[in-house]
Parts: C-alpha cells; structure tokens; sequence
DNA sequence: TCAATAGTGTCTGTTAGACATTATGGA
DNA sequence: TCCATAATGTCTAACAGACACTATTGA
C-alpha cells in the first residue's frame, strides 16, 4: 500500500459544468410540501428542481442562496448542502450538480403560479433520476437533522401552538408521538418558551402560543443507544 | 414570490476544474489516524489530503473509490461524501472539491513511507483551508454516522475484543462509557455474536472475540429526545 | 499471592409510554 | 348539556449508571 500514490496536481484537467440545484420545502396543510418548476429547456413541460449553473467564480452556496432568495422571498430559509451528485441526466446537462435543502416556514397565501407548484413530498413527480437522487439525500438530511438542530422551528411560524409542533416532527419522523412525553421532553430540554397568548381553533380549549427558546446547553443525552 | 425563478437551463455557462479530496481514517495505537501526502506541485512539500482531479466524465464517486484502493490496497473500505466545498484554496487548484471520508480498518506493519504518512486525527497539520473544512466535515460525519450505521466496526479487523470496541467508540465519541451499559446496549441491538476464540493481552483474564453480526431491526429506540 | 483485565449481578434514579383527570372553549 | 381539544398528574416498565463481585490469566 502506499506505492502508487495519486498525484495532487495534474498537468491538463478537465473542466465540467457544475449546476446548484434546490430542494425547497415547507408545510401546507400539515404536510411537507416542496417546490417544482416546470422545465422550460429540452424535455419542456416536464418538472424538475430549480437548480442555477454556475459562474466561473461562484461558489454554489452563493448561487444556492440567491436562488432560495428569488424563489422564497425575503422570509427566513435554511439552507444546507445536501452533496454532490454526477449520476444520470440532469435537465441543464450539468456534469455535476451540488444538492441544497432549503426550509422556510409556512407562508399564508402564497401559493404560487406560472412555472412554479408545490408538491406533497410524499408525492412528487417523476424527477430527472440525478434529481430523484437529489429529493432523496434532502428528505434523509431534513429527517437526520431533526434531533441535533432546530429543523422543525424552521417550518413553523414565529409563535405557535404545542400541538402544530408536535404535528411537524410526527410529519418528519413519519410516526406518531405521545402527547405528555414530547411535551416532557420540551420542556426538559428548555426548547420552547410560552408567551402570553392563546389560538382558538374550532371547539375544543385555546391553546397557548409558544416561540422557539434557542437551544440551551446541548446533549445532555445519557447512555448508549445501539437503534 | 415565485417571479424571478431561475431558468434550468443557462445559454453559456462556466466550466470548472473539479476534485475528488481523500480523508482516509484507520486506527493506530487506539488512536484514530488520518492519511496525508507530501504536496508535490507549488507548496511543495506541504502536507495534504491525498486528491484527483476530474475527467470529463467521471464521477467523483468513481475516482475517489479508485484514489482510496491505491492508497489503502486491498482492504475493506467504507467510502463516503462529506460535501462539496468551494472556499479557500485548493493544492491543484479546482474550483470545487468533492469531500470523502474513507474508514477502513486497522491494518498491522503498514505504515506507509515516501510521501505518504499518517496524523493523529486531533493533532492534523496545517492544510490548505479547503481540506481543512473538508477534514471538518469528514470527521464531524464520522461522529455523526456512529449511532446509525456501523462505523466502529468499519474500523475494526472482522473480529475484536468488547474492550477494543468500546475503545472505539470512546474515541470516536470523546468521551468514556460505562462498561456494563456497553455491554448490555450491544447485547440488546444483537449488533455483535460472540465466537469461540479467545485472546489474551498481557495480564489478565483473556479476552472473548466477537464479530459484527450485522444489524438486526433497527431504531426500536425508544421516546423523543431533544438533545 | 498479587495485580490486572474480563465479564456479570444487583440496586437505584430517571424517564418514556400509558392512562386518567382536569380545564376551557364551541355547538 | 355535550363534545372536542388543551394541558397536567400518576403509575409502571424499561433502562442507564454505579457498584460490587466473580473469573481467569501472568508475574
């Protein structure tokens, strides 16, 4: 081992096209939804991710935000790298395209036309397969983050109500959870503070409005858990 | 919202130089290590994360695989992305690095000479900004992947002590466990099956040998924990 | 015999999950 | 009043962590 190691530098490397592409998501109706543009290019009509190509000296990170800016607005949205991907076709022939999860809280009456619509993220249209795989790594990143960052307060409003949180991780997760435990385990972990305000919503008592409280001192997590 | 979407497809757009970086890990001494080489281009004799440069089409994935064999022979390797990353200087010069974490397990009287030489994972020398964060993002995914997927054993020869494991997760974890706990965390997730082998280490009672005994049902976790 | 390491049994405090109960509004 | 939802109290089984103890080897 060791004998044949590869060079760091190599005289004439190829150059290929190199595109962002974008996994926006938020809530409707207690659902993950998540943004398609209809494909203007080759293969027109179809839905594809928006995803931008990238300039000479442009990071994809930057080409990403500025992307979610345009297609989100001016709200708060998350973005994370989700990876890099070359295999299959990709709809702007880029030869790599780099995956971005971006989350942004639910936004009333904006639902938007023309070449934009979005979809359950359970129920999303045949995608380019290297944007298939793009969706996938996203979900699977929104799902791995759920315990160690605060990706559920990011697809929620400023205020909101115990319950509308609960309903966001068993969303996430994709079971249900005890009532009195995921409250418990709230308030143990000093993620949410009451403000003075409650929501009436149909019969049935108001419920009181809470905001996110920051993260306090982290992992506290006792044992070994082999899942 | 939804007016200005970027368009899929870009009439001229950039071509960039594009790398593959390698962060091999292994164990040494109960210490995990981190492979490097000795720049050879500009900044000659510089140490760096061992890396390729894309052809026109290959897939990063492909060439790290390849790059991780001639490094690391014949052995089991777990290869994985990290990311991509753009900031900072690259020792060929690409425009993007594709991150990649390589676990292979320790492996007895090879340490490599030449240009090749492997750091303890928490004292790594200076490298050029981008495979520092590539290293960052590397070891953070090591860490994170350890309660999801069978890192440790990836690190390990096929068979191993409960003492060595622990070890193991101990070090990736940093910080101790409690012996008895381990043990019976194992025995619950049916992650190892002992085998009728025994070793023995100085003083001491010997040691039972155990192997990885692939992973049974997973996530019968229980509760809602926000750590 | 002593030292050192492997492996196990028991106890205890914590907590997830179940269940029941109270609180508070609309129909 | 009944019904629906919010919010909380109590009990129990499971389990992490601590401790002590036995087992088995080399010095």
């Amino acid at each position: 081992m060791g004998e044949r190691a590869p060079s760091p530098r190599r005289a004439s490397a190829a150059r290929i096209q190199v595109s962002a592409d974008l996994v926006a998501v938020t809530l409707h109706a207690r659902e993950l939804v998540m943004l398609l543009q209809r494909s203007a290019g080759r293969g027109r009509g179809r839905w594809v991710l928006p995803s931008e190509t990238l300039g000479e000296r442009a990071s994809p990170d930057t080409i990403a935000a500025r992307a979610a800016r345009n297609l989100l607005g001016a709200g708060p949205v998350h973005l994370e790298q989700v990876g890099a991907f070359t295999d299959g076709r990709h709809p702007a022939d880029a030869g790599l395209s780099v995956g971005y999860l971006a989350i942004t809280p639910e936004r009333g009456a904006s639902l938007v036309g023309g070449t934009l619509a979005w979809f359950p993220a359970s129920d999303v249209p045949q995608l380019p397969i290297r944007q298939m795989a793009i969706v996938r790594a996203a979900l699977t990143a929104l799902r791995r983050r759920l315990d160690d960052s605060p990706v559920a307060f990011q697809l929620l409003p400023a205020t909101f109500t115990l319950t509308e949180l609960q309903h966001v991780y068993e969303v996430l997760l994709g079971h249900p959870l005890h009532k009195a435990s995921f409250r418990r385990a709230l308030q143990a972990a000093d993620l949410v503070a009451p403000i003075d305000e409650w929501r009436t919503e149909g019969r049935g008592r108001p419920a009181q409005l809470f905001r996110y409280a920051g993260k306090s001192g982290n992992s506290p997590r006792r044992g070994v858990r082999f899942p």
